[in-house]
DNA sequence: ACATCAAATTTTGTATACAAGCCTAGACAG
DNA sequence: CTGTCTAGGCTTGTATACAAAATTTGATGT
């Protein structure tokens, strides 16, 4: 059932010369999203029949994948989505918060007067969508305020990074906003991040953008007892 | 003559049932070493014949390369070895002293006996062999010592964080340690950071680490006027 | 009923063939 | 002599064919 035709039109992305390329970031949002989840196979010739392309472009975008660390191939035992340990979670949680508050510290030094504005207007933005209690939007929302903060250290190669760690875990921080007075608590600590951009206090952006990522480590117990059993599957080291 | 047949013995690696991670790991370490130059293109047909194996392999060598950053490859222009801006290198080198900064506070806290007594070896190793002027194998033994401090921060994820940054940046740092003085300094910088992580004092440890790490950024105008010039062809944005 | 082993099937890894875009050489006009 | 355009070759991107390993399936014996 999952190889019916009505799939076959997938790539309307901009051709870039390379199907590859469309594959790797299709199939990077469906991980992302969650409508992959970690352990489930990817058959090669499956996924050719369900793209309508050969295997070759498939075989190119899974190594992609793989060298980004979204999914694991064996070999000669084929691809899956990857699946984490616990501990491997929390590590990388861990490190996300100090590369975003790397990326804090920065800005609060080097963002532009325009970028300050843009980082205020990203913050309101938060405040107005948790109003009206759409976890979609606010995820956006949330999502636009750290971007901005990325854009303002200055430094690509920072903002590439803690993208792709911050991408890689999304899948895993969407159980946590669901808690019960998350969302205020998180404002409230956009808040202090804001406060001390503005101020052009580095150390002080640093520490509040940490313990505001560290949040999501910190439940992490919580969290890790609402995931779906496929999510802890240990892929042995 | 770069084509002769001399060379198509060169896969003697282990082999893993994929000839493409044996070519891969070759390619790689030819960049790390600077056997292969910045900007020196990688065509595949040359290659393929150069290791006595089919296109394909080489291909999905070159686009996991491609997604570590060692490499870039523009659709259906070919690879050339990742020539970095003067900007992207000072950028990678800001976040590499942050990035070993964060993993001596870590190690600073995490540090079990045994692993402080191997740094303080790694240190003596590295302070022997200066005395002996033999550059080559100072940049071995520095390099095993900022391994233990990897090691020691208990956190796998920016371990191969940091190691990846790090090897990428290896071929830009060899021409930065022969400059006069540079050894003593390096050495007074790692006695610092031994003392520092001893004494369990994380926020000194990151502090003495960055300003280590920090050096090889901040004499980087005269490293620029030393590097050969393929290495600092903008590649365009 | 269960375990064990072998053949068959499926799937990965590599080679080769073909298609399509890029670069260069050379003709030609100004 | 210089610039532009075109034809050809060359390189990349994709498809297909083949080889080899892994998993599944089924037979067989206990």
């Amino acid at each position: 059932m999952a190889s019916d035709a009505s799939h076959q039109v997938g790539l309307t992305q901009k051709d870039s010369g390379r199907r590859a390329d469309a594959l790797r970031q299709r199939l990077e949002r469906e991980i992302f999203s969650g409508a992959l989840l970690p352990g489930e196979r990817l058959d090669e010739s499956g996924l050719a029949r369900r793209f309508g392309v050969s295997r070759t472009p498939v075989r190119e975008a899974l190594l992609q994948l793989a060298s980004a660390g979204l999914i694991e191939m064996r070999p000669r035992q084929g691809a899956v989505v990857a699946a984490i340990t616990v501990q491997q979670l929390l590590q990388m949680f861990e490190v996300m918060a100090d590369m975003e508050a790397l990326c804090a510290r920065y800005a609060a030094r080097r963002m532009a007067p325009a970028e300050r504005q843009a980082l205020q207007r990203a913050h309101k933005a938060c405040v107005d969508l948790a109003r009206r209690r759409d976890p979609e939007q606010y995820y956006e929302a949330n999502r636009i305020f750290h971007e901005v903060v990325y854009a303002g250290t200055r430094n690509a190669y920072l903002e590439e990074t803690t993208r792709a760690l911050r991408n890689r875990l999304s899948s895993y921080r969407r159980f946590q906003l669901h808690q019960p007075g998350r969302v205020a608590n998180s404002l409230a600590e956009h808040e202090a991040v804001v406060a001390a951009i503005l101020a052009g206090d580095a150390e002080q952006a640093a520490t509040a953008m940490r313990a505001h990522v560290s949040v999501q480590g910190e439940v992490f117990t919580d969290l890790v007892s609402m995931l779906p059993p496929h999510y802890l599957q240990a892929t042995a080291s």
